[in-house]
DNA sequence: CCAGCCTGTAACAAAACTGTAATAATGATT
DNA sequence: AATCATTATTACAGTTTTGTTACAGGCTGG
């Protein structure tokens, strides 16, 4: 939905628990949403309720094995295109002719580091995931450019700080549209992170002081008892 | 060469005639021009008559060495240019870290999976065909001359080791952009290659450094929060 | 094998940014 | 008008991010 706090669903697949608590916790640390399934079988169930956004999956489970997991699901439609990391214990070359065919899109040999897993986890999402941030906003002659991350007022370039680029961008993106303080922390801030309410409105007055200058400060309106407005029509309520 | 056909050729260095196989027949599916050389020695001839578009590269082969041989085609400036994925059996860290300065631009652990193989080839062939290799960038009077090589602010020549060289380039390619460390040190150091995020700021300032005498250095921004930029306008955000 | 260049890291310094609380304004309600 | 509720401003100390430097290898080319 927004493009400004994404945390990635990642789904583990494994039957030793104490490995799945390892990746969830490095993953953790990496703002990833971890789920885990002990086996293939709630893998699948999982997968059907609430399509992850990438897939570690183990080599060797009991049951049925990650290859032949990830061959069903590369036949599957609606988990075809989820990125698939393949852990396994083996290097050997038998495996990697039979590796070749199942589709899984890499892979990471134990004892990996949780360096190198977080790495090739970034790599794919990044491939998989293309971002459509990639655009010009502008509104009454200010304009944001998220390519260059770069807002001007007319022609002069306004200076601003990481928080306050992320308010005009969230405001410019849904122009007219009231966001409540608690709103703007889960955009801009994130979900998971607590601070003051009333911190949003010292970084509005921040905003507000940035585009003063070129006197598009008003258009960040306020509404009171409900919270801020980007607009370019007059009045509040 | 030949518009109406674009197969990319892609250069198979492997001492394994099965494994040069299989790949050659996953890329033959994707329209893709496969040449095949058992030594470091068949490659580099065919490399000097016939450049391919990418090369694909084993770790360890008996003769040069696959490190060895990476690092050669870097030196010389006609195989400079030429993207080299790595394939390696190993996942020894050690040896990732021995593997990190030899250059390449991205690297597969065997076993990997044709999908992962076509997809980083696909990826590598995608960022740099467009590149402007055989042109001459030029801003603010720095400029950069892909074929000789060489940097120069006004009149004057500026002396910049490799890496900060591919840094310039890549900025220079892309005016404005805002490049997050990440993005850099995929396009500059390698895909899928670790090195600390930091390492960057360090030859930014390497970069800015060679390139304060002639006051260029203001044409690289830093970004709070985001990367760095490459431009002529004043100011950051 | 040595001298010289290039790299990646770590460590410390310098800047820029943040969150909070305290206080002033402003608006709404009675 | 008085009072309460909500928002605006400001100052400041704590954090985070970036700048800079030094240094220990690795590789090159004698």
């Amino acid at each position: 939905m927004n493009t400004l706090t994404d945390n990635e669903q990642i789904l583990i697949v494994d039957d030793e628990h104490a490995i799945r608590e390892m990746i969830c916790l490095a993953l953790d640390e990496q703002n990833y949403q971890c789920v885990q399934a002990n086996s293939a079988h709630i893998a699948e169930d999982i997968i059907r309720k609430a399509p992850p956004d990438l897939i570690l999956l183990d080599w060797m489970m009991p049951g049925i094995s990650g290859v032949d997991f990830a061959r069903r699901l590369r036949r599957d439609k609606d988990s075809q295109n989820i990125p698939i990391i393949m852990l396994t214990a083996k290097s050997e070359e038998e495996d990697l002719v039979r590796g070749l065919n199942s589709g899984v899109d890499d892979y990471l040999t134990k004892p990996f580091s949780t360096r190198e897993l977080i790495a090739r986890i970034h790599a794919l999402l990044r491939r998989s995931s293309p971002r459509n941030s990639d655009c010009v906003l502008s509104q009454s002659g200010l304009s944001l450019d998220n390519i260059s991350h770069r807002v001007k007022g007319g022609s002069q370039n306004i200076e601003l700080g990481p928080i306050e680029y992320k308010l005009l961008r969230l405001f410019m993106e849904n122009p007219e549209r009231v966001y409540s303080r608690e709103q703007m922390l889960n955009n801009v801030w994130g979900d998971n992170i607590y601070v003051e309410e009333r911190t949003v409105d010292v970084h509005i007055r921040r905003l507000r002081k940035a585009l003063e200058p070129t006197g598009h400060n008003k258009l960040i309106q306020t509404v009171r008892g409900s919270g801020y407005r980007f607009s370019s029509q007059q009045g509040s309520s």
